[in-house]
DNA sequence: ATGGCCATTGAAAATGGA
């Protein structure tokens, strides 16, 4: 079985291309983050007549996620318990689903984006991975033997080697210790980042700005992952980030990152 | 060629992204 996260930024804009990847690339799951639009709004045809099934949720034209299927979709959770809101009035904002496709637990994450260090943003981006490794915890927990696989846009950078020049974000987010030790922190609740495991070549980014011809000069960033539990982590055989994915007109900005599982 | 922001809302300019 293949599965894989991607920020599509945008699934009205890209849904076409995205459908056209998954058939392509024989994926049979995919996780996917910034659908940028409402439940009524996703693009549910264009999923269907490939034959995914999707679950998605999504309040506005802000976050968004969803989950795409072949291989079945059961017991959909939007949102988690205990997941932090943000803004006056306080809102739980569309950043993540859970679904059971093929027997495995899949979530598919959009972690908050922090803004700046002094915003209230970051202090929500740290209550949000600190809610959601605490929930990961009892998940782990609860069931031991389960496939449970947690992906997604985590906007964290881990390491230096993760960002083409960590000294150009000298006191901006994604780098900061806070952030670096809640993504570091699933490890604790028994989880392992499995994209590390099998891509640690420094300079493997998975996001691009659009901005200043950053991807031809591969200024990139490493801020997608996938935290596997050890039942998940013993079937995976391989990962894969797909970099072609960014070429081209009507290109995301993050390119996907597969895991390819034994059966 | 992989090329100097993009998507959404709403109808210009603002917001968010990282």
């Amino acid at each position: 079985m293949r599965i894989a996260t991607w920020n599509v930024n945008s699934v009205r804009t890209r849904a076409e291309r995205v459908v056209a990847w998954l058939e392509r690339t024989g994926t049979d799951v995919l996780a996917i983050q910034e659908t940028k639009c409402k439940e009524e709004q996703f693009p549910h045809a264009v999923f269907e007549a490939a034959g995914y099934e999707v679950a998605v949720v999504g309040l506005n034209q802000w976050n968004g996620v969803a989950i795409a299927s072949r291989v079945g979709i059961d017991d959909v959770e939007r949102g988690f318990l205990g997941q932090p809101g943000f803004g006056d009035p306080e809102v739980v904002e569309p950043r993540a689903i859970g679904a059971t496709c093929g027997g495995v637990r899949v979530w598919s994450l959009y972690v908050p984006n922090g803004r700046e260090l002094d915003h209230p943003h970051y202090a929500y981006k740290l209550r949000w991975l600190e809610a959601l490794q605490r929930e990961a915890t009892e998940w782990v927990a609860a069931s031991p033997d389960l496939p449970l696989a947690l992906m997604g846009d985590w906007n964290v950078v881990p390491f230096d080697t993760d960002v083409w020049d960590v000294a150009a974000f000298a006191g901006k987010t994604h780098v900061s210790p806070a952030e670096r030790d809640a993504f570091a922190a699933f490890a604790d609740a028994g989880l392992t980042e499995v994209s590390r495991e099998h891509l640690p070549a420094e300079n493997t980014y998975t996001y691009w700005d659009y901005q200043q011809l950053a991807f031809p000069k591969n200024k990139g960033m490493r801020i997608d992952f996938a935290y596997a539990s050890p039942a998940l982590r013993a079937r995976v055989d391989s990962v894969t980030i797909d970099r072609d994915e960014r070429k081209g007109k009507g290109a995301s900005d993050h390119v996907p990152v597969i895991l390819d599982l034994a059966d």
